[in-house]
DNA sequence: TTGTAGGCGTTATCAT
DNA sequence: ATGATAACGCCTACAA
């Protein structure tokens, strides 16, 4: 590995006239040329170790996930880098796995790896760790969730009105029994999207019973049991509507599972597309969030904070969803 | 951000003393309290920018992944966290997006930022560049695909023998006409498939036709092409293989297209799990990959490589797949 | 516009 | 076992 000294020497020059070109200061011609050239011949490149060091910049910026391992996550990510990349920024990507004290460790190391910026999808609402962070001065963006009580740039999907219409779209098809199943109220976007539904309710006046809100973990094995407790009432709803894509297989698993159908013996609704979803015949209706773009917006918003720029904060990014009406729901008169 | 000379100075010891206590050599005990609680007092933590650039080594491994927003991808990253994240090791993660300069790109990348290890799925056959980072001493793993003319660690699944059985289970149910899907010739798993396809044809004595040899991208549009082609026979096969998780996704969709009743009019058997073929009715027989694994065993091929130890190179690991038998391949008497 | 020198926070080599 | 000090490779006053 050959350094800037080496440069200097091979182009008589000096360090200084090689670290002025490195970084666009203007230099002679003559000594630019000679400078290339000795680069070229030495192969050299700039270690940026130890740049960093004086410079306080790693152009790596750090990205936390509590799963990493499904579509969300990845088509996420996939945005980021679109941002990140061609702006010479390398990504490390840590999986929290849901726990928050893998958070504040995957944080704390961040910190201490010098990171330029971070971006969180956290765990749950707790805000110290984070705004702790933030005091470091080391510029944060939420994803997906926000965290109360902490002012902080935030890219989310507009969770509300995207369940909104999808049991607007429910109801419109004649059903009234709609049921949800729900996740922890702990977690921003499932408070959010049980919202929707209420709103939605209230606004056709239908009357919420609450035996049709199931609340549990939004896992496969939530929406799985979800369908088992709505199967076993005495009135059980005509159509479901499911809060992220892990609860809308489990539900789909148990309602294959009874030998029902769907769309015609119960319907079905879902947040997140899936492959599943677009596959199975009928394909489930869903709501879609725009994963690239929260992918990219979070990533364009830590750029200007990293530049320095802190116009706005907290930036809040409520991206619209669609929705993909099938004949998941059947039409009711 | 305090340093050790802040330490040093609160403690009333050197920058020597405490620099041996952080990297754990024997000091005396009285000292290391002192220290200790200095610590605790600046909040302080070691500066990895600063001991990277006297020790050359940065606790971060690259991994590259030619498409990053796939459950393979994810997965396997997973089990190599399981292996880094202990071990104190960061992961730096870039997409080549299947584009060999992208790959060449990032390993430069990779190399500037001073990576202690790299992991990577080479896009396709070509060598010289992985060779130029192996001449720089860093050591590499492969996964998923070796690259030929080169020595070099690897871990990949046996794709042969899975394909095989995948295909002699087929047989065994009484098909003789059996085609496949198969990918592009200088890609080392899909090389692999076709042989375990063509070896279990052979070992059977049935005659391969080469109508029933599709060959295409190992994308969701080639395994869709790959139905259409055979549909069109005046003769089709009574079972398709198809070689990876987005040919198989492909190939399921035309097939619903068309109206065919898999396990009935048509048999499909594919390579790699994914929610779809466990969820369909009737579910989809796959050849299934230790993902996990894989990301396991190659993190550690590269922890021990990065510590020097590099007996047995190459090391090829191949590890063993699984077949799932369902009925989405008729039995035929 | 240039060269020289000091410093970023560590580690490692000296004597002691 | 310890303290002082010279690296590591780069950036940036400073003086010229």
């Amino acid at each position: 590995m050959s350094t800037i000294k080496d440069v200097a020497k091979l182009s008589q020059t000096s360090v200084g006239t090689v670290s002025r070109y490195l970084n666009g200061y203007p230099i002679k011609t003559v000594n630019k040329e000679k400078i290339e050239d000795a680069i070229k011949c030495l192969d050299f490149s700039i270690n940026p170790i130890a740049r960093g060091l004086k410079t306080n910049k790693t152009y790596t910026v750090g990205i936390l996930i509590p799963k990493l391992a499904n579509l969300f996550s990845t088509s996420v990510i996939e945005g980021m880098d679109q941002v990140f990349d061609p702006l010479g920024y390398s990504i490390l990507v840590c999986d929290s796995k849901n726990s928050l004290e893998k958070e504040k460790e995957k944080l704390r190391l961040f910190k201490d790896k010098l990171v330029d910026g971070i971006i969180l999808m956290p765990v749950n609402n707790t805000e110290q760790h984070i705004r702790e962070i933030q005091e470091n001065g080391v510029p944060i963006v939420l994803i997906d969730r926000l965290v109360n009580n902490l002012q902080c740039d935030g890219v989310v999907s507009d969770n509300v009105n995207g369940v909104y219409q999808a049991v607007e779209a429910i109801i419109n098809r004649g059903h009234r029994r709609i049921a949800i199943i729900a996740g922890p109220q702990n977690i921003y976007p499932a408070k959010e999207r049980l919202e929707g539904y209420l709103r939605a309710m209230k606004d056709y006046n239908i009357e919420v019973d609450h035996n049709l809100i199931y609340q549990n973990e939004l896992t496969r094995e939530g929406g799985y049991q979800g369908i088992a407790s709505f199967c076993a009432m005495d009135e059980p709803p005509t159509a479901i509507f499911t809060s992220n894509d892990e609860t809308t297989i489990g539900a789909y698993k148990s309602i294959i599972e009874r030998g029902l159908l769907i769309g015609e013996d119960i319907s079905l609704f879902g947040y997140d597309q899936t492959e599943l979803c677009q596959m199975v015949r009928p394909q489930i209706s869903v709501v879609i969030q725009p994963l690239e773009t929260i992918g990219k917006r979070s990533a364009e918003i830590l750029i200007s904070r990293m530049k320095g720029d802190y116009t706005g904060f907290p930036i809040i990014n409520r991206l619209k969803t669609e929705i993909v009406v099938t004949n998941s729901v059947k039409t009711i008169y």
